[in-house]
RNA sequence: GGCCCCAUCGUCUAUCGGUUAGGACAGCAGGUUUUCAAUCUGUUAAGCGGAGUUCGACUCUCCGUGGGGUCACCA
């Protein structure tokens, strides 16, 4: 028989997915990929209470937005009780399990497993031989044959998973560390129901910056927002997969190819990892720059207001835009920052900003005349270039600028067109505007 | 508290007994012919503590400490 690798991800729909539960999918995802295995997704909503209507589609939704998929399901928990229903009765009937007092909403009875009482080890693929006794799942009443379902019509958990598990012919349960101390009941409800034992791995938790489980109460953003604030869906996946685990390599910029092949169950950590949002950045950033230049440029521009759009000018200010965002939604803060309106019209001057140095801008009746001059022989040397590009411009006040002070007299030059303390440097606005609206913007600067 | 797991720079991590303990992010400093951005260079910063084992421990063992997980008729 082939080793035909198959894994499961059961998600229950309650919320959104944050990058906890989507590291578990990836992780999955991955080791089934590189070893030419399926993975199914099933959705375990058997608590009918505390399913979220939609909540299903939408984590496919974001499956399907990070280029992931999956080769089996959507199966539904809720739609199989007949199956699980037929298991507890051959259960019963094996005497394996046994109706116990009423439950708790008074339904019917449930139903206990019997509790073998002993050792349970199992070889966990990420953190080796474990071993846990049985004996540790006693009740408050000291009874340790553990419930498995509320009344026959009504599984538990435990059970429908280990249930599916069997019969969906799952060889590997890779999941998150917080039920590695369920493992054991669950190995204890698939021997009963005589089937295989899978393989387990459990990867390790994964803690907010409080240094506590990610999850929806701690700290635990929603993939969607990482989405919605511009990420790349393959440097995201990129960041996920680099929680926990690395190639032992220095290689940290991955593509969804480059993860299939190097992923390995051997190099995923044994201890938590602190999720920081400071390395996401960086890499998307990295992202960002693998994708073609007219991709990118098209992707700027439609996130520019409309009147920047379609004006002429914009096309030469998208690569300025491009090197100053790390993702798609950094553009907002830079237009909410007004960095680029004034190649878009008239800056509003402040006289004193003129003036390079801010110790001396308190002076400024004093410099600002000095300034003036220095704007007007500017003025003056461009208005001869008649090729008006960068390198031309430079050239043209260079050798002025160098004599009277690089400092005082580029600044002004710069401060006259944008108005800004900050901004691209003053060649490059002068080639952007155009030789009239430079020369006027110099102009306008020395009547101040 | 019981049980299970873990422990290298602020963060993510490399190292599978012998290294000046490496890289990345962040930080800082400097260059890049004015500022910002980008870029280049440099730099700060780590083996939790204590016993062993060994010629030699970050690496192996034990104890302590610290951290995490989990203890439902939830999933």
């Amino acid at each position: 028989m082939a080793h035909e690798i198959k894994v499961r991800f059961p998600p229950s729909p309650t919320g959104e997915w944050h990058f906890g539960n989507v590291r578990t999918f990836v992780f999955n995802y991955l080791f089934a990929k590189k070893n030419q295995g399926e993975i199914v997704l099933r959705f375990e909503d058997t608590d009918s209470a505390r399913n979220k209507p939609g909540a299903d589609l939408s984590q496919i939704e974001i499956l399907k937005t990070l280029g992931l998929d999956f080769d089996e399901g959507p199966y539904y928990q809720s739609q199989r009780k007949e199956i699980y229903k037929k298991e507890l009765q051959r259960l019963l009937a094996e005497g394996k399990i046994y109706e116990a007092e009423e439950n708790q909403a008074g339904t019917g009875k449930i139903i206990r497993i019997k509790n073998p009482e002993r050792d349970v080890v199992w070889i966990d693929l990420i953190k080796g031989k474990t071993k846990i006794s049985s004996t540790s799942f006693k009740d408050e009443k000291g009874n340790s044959d553990f419930i498995i379902a509320r009344s026959i019509d009504d599984p538990l958990y435990h059970f429908t998973v280990v249930v599916d598990d069997f019969l969906m012919g799952i060889t590997h349960v890779l999941r998150g560390e917080d039920h590695v101390t369920s493992t054991p009941r669950q190995i204890i409800i698939l021997e009963a129901l005589g089937s295989e034992i899978p393989l387990y791995g459990h990867f390790p938790t994964i803690l907010g910056e409080n240094k506590k489980k990610l999850g929806k109460r701690n700290g635990a953003v929603p993939v969607r927002e990482y989405l919605e604030q511009g990420f790349l869906p393959e440097a995201l996946l990129n960041a996920i997969s680099l929680l926990g685990w690395n190639p032992g390599d220095e290689q940290e910029i991955f593509t969804k190819a480059e993860l299939i092949e190097k992923f390995s169950l051997e190099k995923v950590q044994h201890h938590p990892a602190v999720f920081y949002g400071d390395k996401l950045d960086f890499i998307n950033k990295e992202h960002l720059r693998k994708l073609p230049l007219e991709e990118v440029f098209l992707e700027i521009l439609k996130r520019l207001p409309e009147k920047m759009q379609s004006n002429k000018l914009v096309k030469k200010i998208l690569p300025l835009i491009f090197e100053r965002i790390s993702k798609w939604g950094d553009i907002n803060t830079l237009l909410s920052n007004k960095e680029f309106d004034f190649f878009f019209e008239e800056p509003a001057y402040q006289k004193e900003l003129l003036i390079c140095d801010e110790r001396m801008r308190k002076g400024v009746a004093l410099d600002h005349e000095k300034v003036v001059e220095h704007l007007k022989e500017i003025s003056k040397l461009l208005s001869d270039v008649s090729d008006f590009n960068y390198e031309k411009i430079k050239e043209s006040v260079w050798e002025y600028a160098s004599k009277e002070g690089r400092g005082i007299v580029l600044w002004a030059f710069r401060v006259s067109l944008s108005g800004k303390e900050k901004s691209p440097d003053p060649f490059l606005i002068s080639e952007i505007l155009g030789k009239e609206e430079t020369l006027k913007r110099i102009d306008d600067a020395t009547k101040l």
